[in-house]
DNA sequence: CCATGTGAAGGTATTCACAGCC
DNA sequence: GGCTGTGAATACCTTCACATGG
């Protein structure tokens, strides 16, 4: 299997498998197998074994996977075996509280820069990070942040990532609720927190009016 | 197809029509073809009318869709057509956040109550909302709340769940970086934004490092 | 004996191409 | 002529069952 392109599907499993694994290095155990990982992280044996099995021969037979070679082995496939630097554009209430949340980190990630078109958020400092111009952001090719996050209005998101384009940035993730159209070679990833909310009804079981009305049904 | 179950791509997918569908509508036109809709969401116009033949006749051959009457189609299946209460349990940077977000409210959602263990937010308003003592979730349930947003720290997280299943709230949405156990019957939906940032370097081609390291090879 | 890694089977979603209708 | 709705083909992903290796 060690020649065949890694599905995206196991792609967005990876992070998932990462995590588990940084959460269970902390036990003393230095080896874990696929099913004890399996009921840690809420995903099948044989899918983690079948995902893993992609990029390489992590584990040993009747003993599990090495903990640590597995992280690395996953944080090298995913490209996070080094620090990356990021930037943010828009420091409203999301963006405040993205700047602010320490789970990025984990992946070896950072946000080292901040943009608002606000003259009064330019200059202050939220969370360690200094609010620039978002006209600057052209420096950021030669500070070598080539990954962003955009958390501007809808209105606004489109030229944003024009910017950012331009400025050298390669991969975007956009929390504005609308499509955005960059190159090809430009991975944009839509976040719309809205609209996870909104398939939850669906998979819902239908709600206390319904009940009602069952009940009134057998009453009548 | 009238008969067939919806495929969960099809119900993931839903929502983004439903927001392309409330931008058109602003636009005087009362039709869209599904190849307009397409270019404007960014998804293919055969997988649009595939997706929408599942669930209805909405569309007009040589004509296009009714948008007014496919977004209500659209509504309705999701079970959107009730404006849905809900309940938001933990008030940190990013729970702020959300009870300031404006988007929940296109898609008929709204965030009634919010919940916080911190003595300090306990009886603030945020943004219009009180914050309440997150002891008292089992309100939830005689308030008609169903529908919930979790936004506490990871080591909270399951004994919110716990909490909310047990208020009888059937739908979550988890901020909460792991795993969330419930009965089967309760959907929860976790969304970890540091995981998708994660997956983002996967995508993007090699960094200036790996460009350099191709050159040395070359000289050498 | 235990746990991995993987062919093969089965299922689901995507994509195509066009018949049918306005 | 234009556009929808859908069977059929294709591609992709999941699931199983077991051969293989420590």
């Amino acid at each position: 299997m060690r020649y065949h392109k890694i599905p995206d599907e196991t792609v967005r499993r990876l992070p998932i498998y990462l995590r588990g694994l940084m959460v269970s290095a902390d036990q003393e155990r230095e080896h874990i197998s696929s099913q004890s990982l399996a009921s840690f992280v809420g995903i099948e044996a044989w899918q983690i074994r079948k995902d893993l099995s992609y990029f390489g021969d992590f584990g040993t037979p009747g003993v599990g996977y090495n903990i640590y070679r597995l992280a690395r082995g996953i944080k090298k496939t995913l490209r996070l075996d080094v620090i990356r630097r990021a930037a943010l554009v828009g420091v409203g209430d999301l963006g405040s509280a993205l700047l602010a949340y320490p789970g990025f980190r984990v992946y070896g990630l950072d946000i080292v820069a901040a943009f608002d078109i606000d003259p009064q958020k330019i200059g202050s400092t939220v969370n360690g990070v200094a609010i620039e111009n978002a006209a600057q952001l052209d420096t950021l090719r030669r500070r070598d942040i080539s990954l962003a996050i955009v958390a501007v209005p809808r209105d606004a998101a489109q030229a944003t990532v024009d910017s950012l384009v331009a400025a050298g940035v390669k991969g975007i993730l956009n929390f504005a609720p609308c499509k955005l159209v960059a190159a090809r070679r430009i991975k944009v990833i839509t976040l719309d927190i809205a609209m996870e909310l909104a398939r939850l009804p669906y998979y819902m079981p239908r709600a206390e009016q319904a009940a009602e009305t069952v009940l009134k049904m057998d009453d009548g």
